[in-house]
RNA sequence: GGAGAGGUGGCCGAGUGGUUUAAGGCGCACGCCUGGAACGCGUGUAUAGUAGCAAUACUAUCGAGGGUUCGAAUCCCUCUCUCUCCGCCA
C-alpha cells in the first residue's frame, strides 16, 4: 500500500515510477478521489460534532424534565441523521474506489533498480559469480536413466494431478537432508530464529503481504463449509510461500525497537496454482503445485533495511557455496520484480542439464509497502510509531536445489552427495539411481 | 460438532442507554522531596484521521461488521477469537 501523502505531494513522480514497473495509472483520478474524500470527511465530522452536541443537550433537558424542549431538539437531530448517513455512504463509495486502486498498484522501484520491462534488463552482479560451470550438457534431472523409480510423476498424476511428484528412498532422504542442512545453517550460523508456522492463513494475511487482491488466481483456497465461499473476508488460503506466515507475525502490532531486527526462518511446503504458467516447465520438478522451501524473513527499522537486504543475500549465498553449486546473482529490473518488492536480487544456480542458470532464490526488500498494508509498526525512541520494513528471501527452494545436485553431481556411478549433506544422510556418499 | 463463559488502553480491571471528554490500580516518563535512593506527593502517559503555518480543535475506534436510538462499551443480529466441559481425532 502506498502513502497517499506521497502521491499527493508529487503525483507526477509517482506515475513515472509506476510506469517503470510497466503500470499505467491515471494519477489524476487518485488525486481527485483523495481530495473529494477529504472534503466529504470534513463535512461529515462537522455534522457529527453538531449531532453529538445536541444529543448531550437532550440528555440534560430530559434530566430537568422539560420534555417539550427535548422533543424539539430530537426533531432537529433527526434531520442531521439523514445528512450524516448520506455522507457516510458517499464516503464509503469514494474510499472503496480509492482503496481498490491503491491495493492493486505494485511497490515503487528503488533508485538503483535497472529500468526495463522484463528479465532481459536484469543486471548480473559480476563480483558475486561463484563456482565453475560445467559446460558439457548432462542429462536433465528427469532424463537420468531409471530415475523414475525415485522421482515418480506418473503416480503423482494419477493420485493428485499434473505438477506433482513422488520422491522415494534416497531421493526423499536427499530432500529431507537439504532442509535440515539449510535450517541448521540459518539458525546456527546466520542468527535466524526457527519457526514452524501455519500453512493455512486467513484473508487479512494474504492482503497484508499482497498475494491478494491481485493474485487470487495463483492461490489455492481452502474451503471447509459452504459459507467459506459466501463471506469474502473470511476465506482461508494455502500459503504460496512461508513469507506470508512469517511476515504477518507483526501484522497489527507495535513492535519494540529493542527487539529489532526480527529474523525468522521456516521450512514449509508451498502451494501455487501456477495459473499463469500453463505450458511452462511442464517436465520435471522445476515448477510444481506443491514444493518445499526454506524461507527467510527479516523485520527491520527503515534505516537498516538496505544493510539487512545485503546480509540476507549473503545468507542465501552461503547455502549454495556450502553445497558447492555454481551460481550467479542478478539485480532484477523494474519490470521483472515481484509486486511487493522495491528491490530484488535473484540467485540463479547453474543447471548443466539445461545449460542455463535457473532461479533458485529471490531476495526482496519490500520497504514499508507490506507494513502499511499490515499496519505493522514500531515505536522509535521518541514514542512515535513508524512503519517497519519487511524483507523476505528463499534460503533456498528445496526442489530446485535437489535438481541442481542431480545435474551438477552426476557421475557414471550415480549422484555424489555434497560433503555438507553427508552427515544428514547417514554418511551416504553416492545415490545409486 | 454440542453446551456454557468471555474479548475494555502497554498490562490488570470497573463499567448493563445520557457530566464516561473510559473510574481505579500497575507499569512507564518528568518534576518535587533526598547526601543518593526507596517511600511519599504532583503532572503526564492509546491509535488513526480531518481542518490549520502552528498552538489547537474536531471525528472515529471498548474483538470485527451491521442494526435499534436524539444518544451505544452498554440493547439486538451476524461473524471471529480465547477459555471451561462433552464428543471426535493425529
Amino acid at each position: 500500500m502506498h502513502d497517499i501523502q506521497k502521491i499527493r505531494d508529487n503525483p507526477k513522480k509517482f506515475a513515472e515510477l509506476q510506469k517503470r514497473r510497466g503500470v499505467k495509472i491515471d494519477v489524476e483520478e487518485i488525486i481527485t478521489l483523495d481530495s473529494s474524500k477529504r472534503t466529504e470527511m470534513t463535512k461529515l465530522q462537522n455534522l457529527q460534532n453538531e449531532r453529538n452536541e445536541l444529543s448531550k443537550q437532550i440528555g440534560l433537558q430530559k434530566g430537568k424534565d422539560k420534555s417539550g424542549k427535548a422533543n424539539e431538539l430530537i426533531n432537529k437531530v433527526h434531520d442531521l441523521k439523514d445528512q450524516i448517513s448520506q455522507l457516510e455512504n458517499q464516503i464509503t463509495v469514494t474510499n472503496e474506489h480509492l482503496e481498490a486502486i491503491l491495493l492493486g498498484l505494485p511497490n515503487l522501484p528503488y533508485d538503483d533498480v535497472p529500468i526495463g520491462s522484463d528479465e532481459s534488463f536484469n543486471i548480473e552482479i559480476e563480483a558475486k559469480r561463484y563456482g565453475k560451470i560445467n559446460d558439457k550438457k548432462t542429462a536433465e534431472h528427469f532424463e537420468i536413466d531409471t530415475i523414475e523409480g525415485m522421482m515418480d510423476f506418473e503416480t503423482a498424476a494419477r493420485v493428485s494431478g499434473s505438477r506433482f511428484v513422488y520422491l522415494r528412498g534416497q531421493l526423499a532422504l536427499l530432500e529431507r537432508a537439504l532442509g535440515q542442512f539449510m535450517l541448521d545453517t540459518h539458525t546456527i550460523k546466520n542468527g535466524y530464529t526457527e519457526i514452524a508456522p501455519p500453512l493455512i492463513v486467513n484473508n487479512s494475511s494474504m492482503l497484508g503481504t499482497a498475494q491478494l487482491p491481485k493474485f487470487e488466481d495463483d492461490q489455492f483456497q481452502v474451503i471447509v463449509r459452504d459459507n467459506d465461499l459466501a463471506d469474502q473476508n473470511n476465506r482461508k488460503w494455502l500459503i504460496p510461500t512461508a513469507e506470508v506466515s512469517l511476515t504477518n507475525i507483526v501484522r497489527e502490532k507495535i513492535t519494540d525497537k529493542a527487539d529489532l531486527p526480527l529474523r525468522f526462518v521456516a521450512l514449509t511446503s508451498c502451494f501455487r496454482a501456477e495459473a499463469g504458467a500453463a505450458g511452462r516447465d511442464t517436465r520435471g520438478m522445476i515448477r510444481q503445485h506443491q514444493f518445499q522451501k526454506v524461507e527467510l524473513v527479516s523485520i527491520t527499522e527503515p534505516e537498516l533495511s538496505d544493510e539487512e537486504h545485503n546480509r540476507m543475500l549473503e545468507c542465501a549465498e552461503t547455502i549454495l557455496k556450502m553445497l558447492e553449486l555454481p551460481y550467479r546473482v542478478m539485480l532484477l529490473s523494474s519490470g521483472d520484480m515481484g509486486f511487493s518488492a522495491q528491490k530484488t536480487y535473484d540467485l540463479e544456480v547453474w543447471m548443466p542439464g539445461q545449460q542455463a542458470y535457473r532461479e533458485i532464490s529471490s531476495i526482496s526488500n519490500c520497504g514499508d509497502f507490506q507494513a502499511r498494508r499490515m499496519k505493522a509498526r514500531y515505536r522509535d525512541g521518541n514514542k512515535n510509531t513508524k512503519y517497519l520494513h519487511t524483507l523476505n528471501g528463499s534460503g533456498v527452494a528445496l526442489g530446485r536445489a535437489l535438481i541442481a545436485i542431480l545435474e551438477n553431481y552426476q557421475t557414471p556411478d550415480g549422484i555424489q552427495v555434497p560433503d555438507v549433506l553427508k552427515k544428514y544422510m547417514n554418511n551416504l556418499s553416492t545415490i545409486k539411481i
